[in-house]
RNA sequence: GCAGUUGUAGCUCAGUUGGUUAGAGCGCCUGUCUGUGGAACAGGAGGCCAUGGGUUCGAAUCCCAUCAACUGUACCA
């Protein structure tokens, strides 16, 4: 008595998920599948190769290319390395290791790893990421990445080819031209404006005045104009009261840069112009406008028009590891959220050229390029625009069973329907024929069958359009007349079901 | 990280100036309906009122702490 007692006061684990982390059900998983695929496909008819690479690296690995930087511990989860004991070596490199939080700082790794790959080296990689910070909606610890890269060539074309795949991949989910856009911008070109500004104090570093400048163009799209002017003289309060410190600049400096943020136009060339006489003075900038020219020459030849890509001064992309290009795909389409306001879904896709990330590995400088896809965030735009059309359930039909002794003859059918090529649920559980159709409601199964003694003695079968019959209810009122009418349902002789069921299934 | 708001059923929320037995809608299960989804009607299950401490004769309600969520902001490789 008292030992079950005992038993009992057992703590008993409540099912609970880590924050930031989630499931993922069948639906999403679905749909989610069909997207990479397609994106895949485009992906590989530009001739990019698979690879993959494991969700655990080495600290070190992942990094340290930002050199002052407050991060990585910050937002990597990192962990001690189980093989090596406590009193090893404390500076041992090998101590710690994080799960990925990209699938750059991975390919890095692996072309400096193995020297004797094929250059240009040109892979897709799709994969889960984690990161350690605050969750929001939409954003998780535990996301999905979709990458492409073409590393060892410093060619714009390899820059303008990203864009193509970029607008692409777009168009081959659906989106037609204007509901997408991909920008471009250029490093080179900020760090002209920043030194013709009189901030050439670069190397730009965590806190530098430069940083603070980069960090308020970033906001552009949140904050508007005023919002970016204030952050660039004195600072901004927002709504909470909060008070965000300002990068302090002269009214001058100010007014050049927002020269350059407003230095937009109809065609690429027009914003190549504009930007070539704010940074003439420097050389980089000179060098950034000439990269972007390149990239515009590549593009119009192949007529990809300003609608789909332009060229775009307010585009930052973080602080990170980019030295050239930089590319955002941003969806245009507005959306309501659940609450019916109105959204922007922005950007999804991101990227640009990073030439010094594997030289940090080998000395050596491979130069490369490449972008990512946020691939839950396209879910959700996709899920909330249109035109996904993906239901819960992998089966198209449910075999039911009306009498369990002839469960082998239902089995067997089932066995049929999927050598024809049509997918096939043989229902399994204990309900009654009525259980049975609200399973396969509830389930999103399009079809039904059904099969009882009657029609095993006339070699007969029942179908069931499951979505037809839900169309039709919405008329019905009356219990006798729903079920008399047995909507949606045609007696078919077994010879001619399969044959059938493909043509209800379209 | 900082600031504000909020934690009551699976979900969305009521819950009086502290008062005895904690409420609704939706969803779920069962039946009306033994070979047919929806609707309708009837019934049922489901709560340590986020957690821990205080104040009080008495706390979902008041106070403190912790945790979590939401919103803004910062950071974002």
């Amino acid at each position: 008595m008292s030992k079950q007692k005992k038993k009992q006061k057992v703590k008993k684990p409540k099912p609970r998920i880590f924050s930031g982390f989630r499931d993922v059900f069948s639906e999403d998983i679905l749909l989610r599948q069909r997207m990479i695929d397609t994106i895949r496909r485009v992906y590989e008819k530009y001739g990019y190769l698979p690879l993959e690479t494991p969700a655990i690296e080495y600290v070190d690995i992942l990094g340290k290319f930002l050199p002052e930087s407050t991060t990585p511990q910050g937002g990597v989860f990192s962990f001690r390395n189980p093989d090596l004991s406590e009193k090893a070596q404390p500076d041992d490199p090998n101590t710690w290791l994080a799960l990925r939080y990209d699938l750059t700082a991975p390919l890095a790794r692996v072309f400096a790893q193995y020297v004797d790959i094929q250059r240009p080296f040109r892979r897709y990689q799709v994969g889960p990421v984690w990161r350690y910070e605050k969750p929001g909606p939409g954003r998780f610890r535990e996301f999905y990445q979709f990458d492409f890269d073409s590393v060892g060539t410093s060619s714009m074309a390899a820059d303008a080819e990203i864009c193509c795949v970029i607008c692409d991949a777009l168009a081959a989910l659906g989106f037609s031209e204007g509901e997408y856009m991909v920008k471009v911008n250029n490093r080179k070109i900020m760090q002209g404006v920043l030194e013709v500004c009189g901030l050439a104090d670069l190397e730009i570093s965590e806190s530098s005045q430069a940083m603070t400048v980069l960090r308020a163009i970033d906001k552009m799209d949140r904050l508007g104009l005023p919002g970016v002017i204030q952050l660039l003289g004195k600072g901004r309060r927002d709504e909470s009261g909060d008070f965000t410190e300002g990068a302090h600049l002269e009214n001058e400096q100010i007014a050049k840069i927002e020269q350059y943020l407003g230095s937009r136009a109809e065609s690429r060339d027009e914003v190549c112009r504009g930007l070539f006489e704010l940074v003439k003075d420097s050389e980089v900038g000179r060098k950034g406008v000439a990269e972007l020219q390149e990239i515009d020459s590549f593009l119009s030849a192949l007529g990809y028009n300003g609608k789909q890509v332009e060229f775009d001064p307010t585009i930052v992309r973080g602080l990170s590891y980019y030295t050239g290009p930089v590319f955002e795909g941003v969806l245009t389409k507005e959306i309501k959220d659940e609450s019916g306001q109105v959204k922007q879904i922005g950007s999804v896709f991101g990227g640009g050229r990073y030439d010094d990330l594997v030289k940090r590995f080998t000395g050596q400088e491979v130069p490369a390029t490449g972008a990512s896809i946020g691939v839950d965030r396209l879910l959700e735009a996709m899920r909330s625009t249109d035109n996904s059309s993906c239901r819960k359930s992998t089966a198209d039909v449910l075999v039911t069973v009306m009498d369990k002794k002839c469960m082998a003859d239902y089995f067997k059918l089932a066995q049929e329907i999927r050598e024809a090529g049509i997918n096939a649920e043989l229902y399994l559980g204990n309900g009654n024929i009525g259980k049975q159709m609200k399973y396969a409601d509830k389930q999103e199964i399009p079809l039904a069958i059904i099969i009882g003694s009657d029609e095993f003695e006339k070699k007969e079968a029942q179908v069931k359009d499951l979505n037809l019959g839900r169309k039709l209810s919405e008329e019905i009122l009356d219990r006798e007349e729903w079920r008399e009418e047995n909507p949606a349902q045609q007696s078919i002789s077994r010879s001619e079901l399969i044959s059938k069921l493909r043509e209800m299934l379209g």
